[in-house]
Order: C-alpha cells, then sequence, then structure tokens
DNA sequence: CGAACCTTGACACTCCGGTGATAACCTTGC
DNA sequence: GCAAGGTTATCACCGGAGTGTCAAGGTTCG
C-alpha cells in the first residue's frame, strides 16, 4: 500500500475513490447515483466529493437493496419520486386500485394482508404489521 | 363501414382491434400491456381477447397516467410490486427513509407536510392530505 | 370454403438506463 | 512543481423498454 497525497480527511469523510472501493460502486457509478439524486455526498472547498459514514451506510444497503430484488437505481428513483410528490403517488395508487388484480399473482401471506387491507395506505402495513 | 363477421360480441367486450381503437393503443401495445401484467383482459373460448368496459377505462387512465406524469410502463409495473410485495416495499421504504433528502428538490408545498410526518406511512398522506 | 379477424412468435429499430474509458483541467501535500 | 487524485464533459457500448411489422396458423360466419 503506497503513501498516497491524502486529499482531504477532516474527519471520517472519504473521497470518491476510496468510498468506491468499500461500497463496491465504481467512481463513475458513485458520479452517477449522485446524479440522480439517490446518494448526494457533500463536497469540499474545491469541490471534491465528501462521503461521510452516512452516505456510504447507504450505498452499501443501496446495493443489497438493487441486486437483492432485481430493482434497477431508476426504480428507486421512481419510488422516491412516489414519496416526494403526492400528486404521482395518488396518480398511481389510484390507478393501480381500480386494477383488478388476480390471486395467482400475490404471495399468498402477502395476499390476505393485501386484501384485507385494501384500502389502507399503501405502505401503512410496512410499519403495523412485523415482518 | 364494411360489415365484418363481428367474431365476439357477447355484451360488450370489444376484440383486441376495437379496443386498440377507442383506447389509442396499438394492438401490438395491448398485447405488450397485458403481457407486463397491467391490463389484463379475459379471453373467449378460442383464446380471443375480450376487453370489457373496465379494461377500457383503465387503459384509457393509464394512457393519461403515462404522459401526465412521465412515467413508464416499467415504473407502473414496479409500483404495483411495491403494493403486491410488502418486502420490498419495506426495503425501499426503509432505505428512502435513511436518506438525507435536500428541501430544494421538492414542491415547496409537498415538502412541509413532508417534512412535519416524515414517520407517516409513505402515501398515508395522500389520504389524510387534500391536495 | 374464404374473407377478415384473432393468436403467438420473432425480427428490427429507437431511446434510455447503466457503465467504462478518456480527455482537459483543478487541488493537495511533499 | 510534481505526482496522485479529484472534477466535469464526452464518446462508446450493451441491454432492455417501447413499438412496428411480418409470418404461420386458428376461428367465425356468410
Amino acid at each position: 500500500m503506497i503513501t498516497l497525497p491524502t486529499v482531504v480527511t477532516d474527519s471520517s469523510t472519504l473521497t470518491i475513490n476510496e468510498a468506491a472501493e468499500t461500497t463496491g460502486w465504481s467512481p463513475r457509478m458513485l458520479r452517477y447515483i449522485e446524479e440522480m439524486g439517490l446518494v448526494v455526498p457533500s463536497r469540499s472547498g474545491a469541490g471534491y466529493r465528501l462521503y461521510g459514514a452516512g452516505d456510504l451506510q447507504r450505498l452499501r444497503t443501496l446495493r443489497d437493496l438493487l441486486d437483492g430484488h432485481g430493482v434497477g437505481l431508476a426504480e428507486i428513483g421512481f419510488a422516491r419520486r412516489l414519496v416526494n410528490d403526492t400528486n404521482l403517488a395518488t396518480a398511481v395508487h389510484g390507478w393501480l386500485e381500480s386494477t383488478p388484480i388476480r390471486p395467482e399473482e400475490i404471495a399468498a401471506d402477502d395476499w390476505l394482508a393485501w386484501e384485507q387491507q385494501k384500502h389502507m395506505a399503501l405502505l401503512d402495513r410496512a410499519e403495523t404489521s412485523s415482518t
């Protein structure tokens, strides 16, 4: 391990390459992820990205989220839109409600809860039901 | 208008081409939309797709939903997954909650509600807050 | 039977998400 | 000032969403 000119090591913030190494993302992807607003690190005076512990954590969980559920960054971005844009959420929610859902497509255990609480808020169940 | 061999006109179900005309979607897209489970018409004995009033309605609102909010079919499919797969929803929800959100990105009016009710269910707001 | 419609399957094309590579140019620390 | 590293901007490539089109083969009904 060669001694490098440590650019910024104020507290426990990592630069993009360091963050890349510890999270498994490529620097390129870190920039991309930032670009779509999913993980936006703070910046040093000179404009260097500074990844804090929270950022790193989020980057790792993001990775898990992605390959754990076959979801793409775009979908997460979309989910974020759903959260931030009440209009969109209402519209989508409304459309889905009007959709006749065939039980076969839904995991049995999920289905029961869904059917019974159809009129509850979408994710409200995530807090009331413990796994 | 030539007289066609009316394939199946039981009640008020339309065949795919008719449905296509009244909804604005191409037959191709209707099949595609069905393929991703968004609008799945019933079938005649011979396997012909039969679009009922509900299906047609959903197809039209789907169109509005899409070009009204710049959303893709894939996103709607994803939203559906969110609704049906509690696991996914919880995971995504959890990740988003851990995300530090910067106000600038959020519509001012939305933001207030969001900030204050940060711990409420995602879409619960859609029902409590009236626009 | 035959015209007009339906079905599935597949090829093809465009646009965009996801990524790498590379260039041209600042920043930091020895 | 120089090396290692950071920054933005871009070109490039692959795969998947979205969509048209065509082929081969059933269905319906006059």
